[in-house]
This record gives structure tokens, C-alpha cells and sequence, in this order.
RNA sequence: GUGGACGUGGCGAAGUGGUUAACGCACCGGAUUGUGGCUCCGGCAUACGUGGGUUCGAUCCCCAUCGUUCACCCCA
């Protein structure tokens, strides 16, 4: 075994995996700017009360997930375990709110949770994510989802679900958490373990328990729909006609909850199932608090997450493979000292011209080189050894159709550009 | 945090309580004294995760630990 290993939870991207994780990342940026989101950086970390705050502390994420250290200063910082609250942060501490509204902002990088590993779920992983803020207009939140739905399938993930909900406000939370409390309360000594404790944690989750699903009390108790208030309620009729209005077909799921304290109203999670435990690709809702927390004007948001890492096994299970093949345009085979030179010198001046060219520096044999040649799948093959150096020649050999010519050094640039300008290959610019 | 499975060269994968631990792929070289994709031949390789224990002897049995993986919890 290595000595040294990376920790836990962590992955190395390998040059074949980066080209696919780039493709991806290129596309949600194209998308996401076709819908004039435009991008925003923020700390990987942050004072820790920022996450206490924005993500809730009595979360999972805050209270045992977090990668908290003490700095040399002595402050306390956390490495972002999510995006929003740091862009709800810089929105707030850069008076945005002063400029025009609403803003729309994508971002994309390295998120880090303390959890146990497995499938589709690291310690460090990426999201890339969006966020509005400053709009409260159900066409808003229909135009957040679509835009979602879009990036998914255009990135090859077909089969998806995507569930939504409204989570309501303060208000009709409060009503529904009371009223599902006094429900399930003659069921409890019956409900399992982790529902004995999510009775005082997190109630919500009891509705969807693998174990206790079926438990009468537990299958006929209220959801939050029939508590959302007359403007909630109003809200999310508008935002599922938008739906209906852009084609994104959903179901609605009203025991569906949301890990993170600050959704409200809309919420909703895009699944693909084939992929492990860990269904979830994306998923994401409306925040109409947060901004307001953070001591900023009282401005709604809305926004969404999604995971590279489980957005790559989506695309695995809906054979959305992306392979780029490493590849050159152009091989050069150097043969004997009196050709190292001349073949450095060439090179240069073929990447001058923005032409793919690589050499072996390994002293390999001619047929070892070639073979190298062939493998990077070369449109050419230029070929210096001591005959052709005495000769001021280069042998340029066209790999597929196997022909080879003597062309004097000075040429070689000018023939090499137009044999790749008339190939398929082309010239990388 | 809980529970299960698994850890053999770079990768994949046999195997055994006791001489040099198969094989395939990859890589390197040769057949073709300077020319590729096929074939044949040969070679290379810090391989039994780590630490204890049982044993005359352990890669193989036991324990622990680390790691991987699957599920739960939770979540992207």
C-alpha cells in the first residue's frame, strides 16, 4: 500500500475523468448563463457562525458534519459544507440589495461534510448551484426548476423525477407541526427507534420512514399542504401551472422535506434512482428568510444544488458516457543525437502555429515511437533521424494512409498546417 | 454514528497452513539492423493493506486497525 494516501472521503480526478467533470462544468455554465445567471465566488471557508446561521444549528450538516478549526487568530472557520449561505452572506455584507433586483447567481466548486463515504457521497465534493434573490414571483421559482430540468437532460440524465412541494412559511409550519405532533403522539411508543427521535427532531421525517410508512397513524397523518396558508397555498398553485405551462413534468410528493433549515414555500429534488442510495442529483427550494437572517432586507430567494459526483453516476446510468481520447495532431520521432536539436526547434514552432505536437524523450526506438504515434492517434508523423538531418529533410509520414515523403525543413510547418486544415482533425486554435 | 461484505504486482483476477505466489490487460523489448495498429516470442513489476495473536511454520486461521464498498441515518 502507498505511504501516503489521500483521506478519506476524497477522490484524485484522473485525467480521463477531469475532461468529462470540465464537459459538465462547461455546460452548466452555458446553461446557466442562457438563463442570464451570471457567476459568483465566495470563500471555500467562512466563520463558522455563517453556516450555524444560514444552514441551521440544529441541522445534521452544522452539528456533526462541519470541518470547523481554530485559525492562528483564534477565530473559529468552517469549510462550507453548502453554497447559499456564503452567497447569502456576500449579498448582504456587498449591499446588493442596493442595486437592481433580482439577482441571479450561479457558483460551482468544493463543498466539505464530515460523513461516511459511499456511493455518491464524498467528504470533499462539488456542487454547482444557482441562486435568485430579490423575487418572490411563482414564475421565479417555475423558471429555477426548468432551468434545472434543462441542464439535467442536456447533460444526458433522461430518466429523472423530479418531486416538488411547499414547506409553507413560519406560519403554517408552526400549525402543521403542531398538529402532526398531536397526531402521531398515540403511535409513538409503536414507531421505531430513529422515529422516536425525529418525533422531537425533525417530525416532518417520520412521514416518509421506510420502516414506520405503513403504520396507520403514520399513513393518514396531516401533511403540510393542508396547513399552507391562503398566500403559500396560492403560491404553489401558481408555481405547478407554470410547470404545467413549460412542460416539466413532476409529482408532487407533500411529505417531502428538506434537510436544510431555511427552505420555504417551494421545495423541490430531482431523483434518479439507479443510482444507489444516494438518488438525489439535484434538488433545491425557496429561502425566503435567509436574507433577512443574515441581517440584510427582508428579500426571498430561491435556488438550487446539485452534486457533480452523483450528476457523473446519472450520466453513467443513462449511458451518457464522455470519452475524450488523449490525443496529439501531430507525433514528432527524433532518431540519434544530431536530431535532438532540430526536433525541440520544430515542435516549438509547430505549437507556435497552434498545432498538437508531441516527442518522445525517452530515447524509445523508431518502432516504439511510431507505435506511440499511432496510439495518440496522430494525423502525422515527423520523422528526423541523422539521414534526414545531413539530407535537411523531415520525413512527414501520413499515419492512415501509410505514405511518406522527404520534405526539406523549412517546409515543414507550412505542409503540416495544410494536411491538418484539409484532414478532419483540423487545428486546435 | 449503526450494520454487512471485501482488501493479492499499475489495473483485473486465480490460489495455498510449509520449496522460486498462476494468469490476463497495461508497460518495455524482439521477430521487422530506422517505421505503427494484427500475430508470435521474451521481459519488467517495492503484490498477499497494517499491527498483533494462534502455530514448528501464515498471504491463507483469529483479533484489532486502516481503507474500499453496500445499506441505514442524513444528504448534493
Amino acid at each position: 500500500m502507498a505511504e501516503y494516501a489521500k483521506p478519506r472521503g476524497t477522490a484524485d480526478i484522473l485525467p480521463d475523468e477531469a475532461a468529462e467533470w470540465r464537459y459538465v462544468e462547461e455546460q452548466a455554465r452555458e446553461v446557466f448563463e442562457l438563463y442570464h445567471f451570471r457567476e459568483i465566488r465566495t470563500p471555500i471557508f467562512e466563520h463558522t457562525e455563517v453556516f450555524e446561521r444560514g444552514v441551521g444549528d440544529t441541522t445534521d450538516i452544522v452539528q456533526k458534519e462541519m470541518y470547523t478549526f481554530k485559525d492562528r487568530g483564534d477565530r473559529a472557520i468552517t469549510l462550507r459544507p453548502e453554497g447559499t449561505a456564503g452567497v447569502v452572506r456576500a449579498f448582504v455584507e456587498q449591499k446588493l440589495y442596493g442595486g437592481p433586483l433580482p439577482v441571479k447567481w450561479f457558483y460551482y466548486g468544493p463543498m466539505f461534510r464530515y460523513e461516511k463515504p459511499q456511493a455518491g457521497r464524498f467528504r470533499q465534493f462539488h456542487q454547482y448551484g444557482v441562486e435568485v434573490i430579490g423575487a418572490d414571483d411563482p414564475r421565479v421559482d417555475a423558471e429555477v426548476i426548468e432551468l434545472a430540468y434543462r441542464f439535467l437532460r442536456r447533460v444526458g440524465v433522461q430518466s429523472l423525477r423530479l418531486e416538488v412541494n411547499s414547506v409553507g412559511c413560519a406560519v403554517c409550519r408552526a400549525r402543521h407541526k403542531e398538529a402532526l405532533l398531536a397526531h402521531l403522539k398515540p403511535a409513538l411508543p409503536e414507531l421505531c427507534a430513529d422515529c422516536q427521535s425525529r418525533y422531537e427532531k425533525n417530525p416532518l421525517r417520520i412521514q416518509d420512514c421506510k420502516i414506520d410508512h405503513d403504520h396507520p397513524l403514520v399513513r393518514t397523518s396531516p401533511t403540510i399542504t393542508e396547513y399552507l396558508c391562503a398566500d403559500c397555498s396560492a403560491h404553489f398553485e401558481e408555481v405547478k401551472s407554470y410547470l404545467d405551462e413549460l412542460a416539466v413534468p413532476y409529482i408532487v410528493n407533500p411529505t417531502m422535506v428538506r434537510g436544510l433549515d431555511y427552505y420555504t414555500r417551494t421545495a423541490f429534488e430531482f431523483m434518479e434512482d439507479s443510482i444507489g442510495a444516494m438518488s438525489t442529483v439535484l434538488a433545491g427550494g425557496r429561502y425566503n428568510r435567509l436574507v433577512a437572517d443574515f441581517g440584510g432586507p427582508d428579500l426571498p430567494g430561491i435556488g438550487f444544488a446539485g452534486g457533480i459526483e452523483r450528476l457523473l453516476l446519472a450520466r453513467a446510468a443513462n449511458q451518457a458516457q464522455f470519452v475524450q481520447v488523449d490525443r496529439v495532431d501531430v507525433y514528432v520521432i527524433a532518431m540519434g543525437a544530431a536530431a535532438l536539436r532540430p526536433s525541440v526547434r520544430l515542435i516549438q514552432a509547430l505549437r507556435e502555429q497552434g498545432v498538437r505536437v508531441d516527442l518522445d524523450y525517452l530515447s524509445h526506438g523508431m518502432k516504439s515511437q511510431m507505435k506511440t504515434a499511432d496510439r495518440l492517434h496522430a494525423k502525422l508523423a515527423l520523422i528526423i533521424g541523422e539521414d534526414e538531418v545531413a539530407q535537411g529533410v523531415v520525413g512527414v509520414r501520413d499515419l492512415a494512409a501509410k505514405t511518406q515523403e522527404a520534405v526539406a525543413v523549412h517546409d515543414v510547418v507550412q505542409l503540416v498546417l495544410q494536411i491538418l486544415s484539409e484532414s478532419t482533425q483540423g487545428v486546435n486554435r
